[in-house]
DNA sequence: CCATGATTTCATGAAATGACGATATGTGTC
DNA sequence: GACACATATCGTCATTTCATGAAATCATGG
């Protein structure tokens, strides 16, 4: 049998839904996820290249959108290459369309 | 046959998606939206109400929702009713799914 | 273990956002 | 037109976000 309180149906889009909008809401972070088109897998590095930033901005904006559920990671020697996580958004975006059934 | 620029293809979320995920991109929006559960019609000062918040801030964030397509308004007399506006976040919601499609 | 290359973390200012009260606009009533 | 009510807009301030360079961490090669 389930426990005493199973699931109390989050109140609010639940945080990890909040953090996926939050990562897309920058235009900034929303161009750099179109470098990640068709799968690419590009460093930390050529992702500050591309869009002429710095390269600490370019791993905080990474960082941010890995924590929102939009990319992963993995590291090979030095260099950590990001992609997009395809389950995770696709996952994300029925979360995020059941939450504005419900809602609206 | 096409012109000769038909449809440059929106190199970034178009600016309609953008808004939309700016809009939601806010908790305190995000909340405000759930009042709007089963296509509750709610006039600005019933918001502020309901939410606590001083009423040019509820008016400002209905506005802003308005603008990035979840809402819509009409108004009656002396007060202004808002719902939400099924048809454009599902396009939005479309839009999206497209755009992270190509993109991932 | 030290040096190097790549990334992350930190501290700092600049710019954008959020909330508020006060004021202006719009709508209907007298 | 003067008035009252609901909403919208404006000016302001506190908070948050964004981008940066400097310093710390991590992984590898000598």
């Amino acid at each position: 049998m389930a426990t005493a309180t199973p699931d109390p149906a989050p109140p609010v889009p639940d945080e990890t839904t909040a953090r996926f909008l939050k990562a897309l809401a920058s235009e900034a972070r929303q161009r750099l996820m179109l470098l990640f088109a068709g799968g690419a897998e590009l460093s930390v590095g050529e992702v500050a290249d591309q869009l002429e930033i710095g390269q600490s901005t370019a791993s905080q904006q990474l960082a941010q959108l890995k924590d929102g559920g939009l990319l992963t990671s993995r590291r090979e020697a030095k260099t950590v290459y990001y992609r997009a996580d395809k389950v995770r958004i696709g996952a994300a975006l029925d979360r995020l369309r059941g939450f504005l059934d419900g809602c609206c």
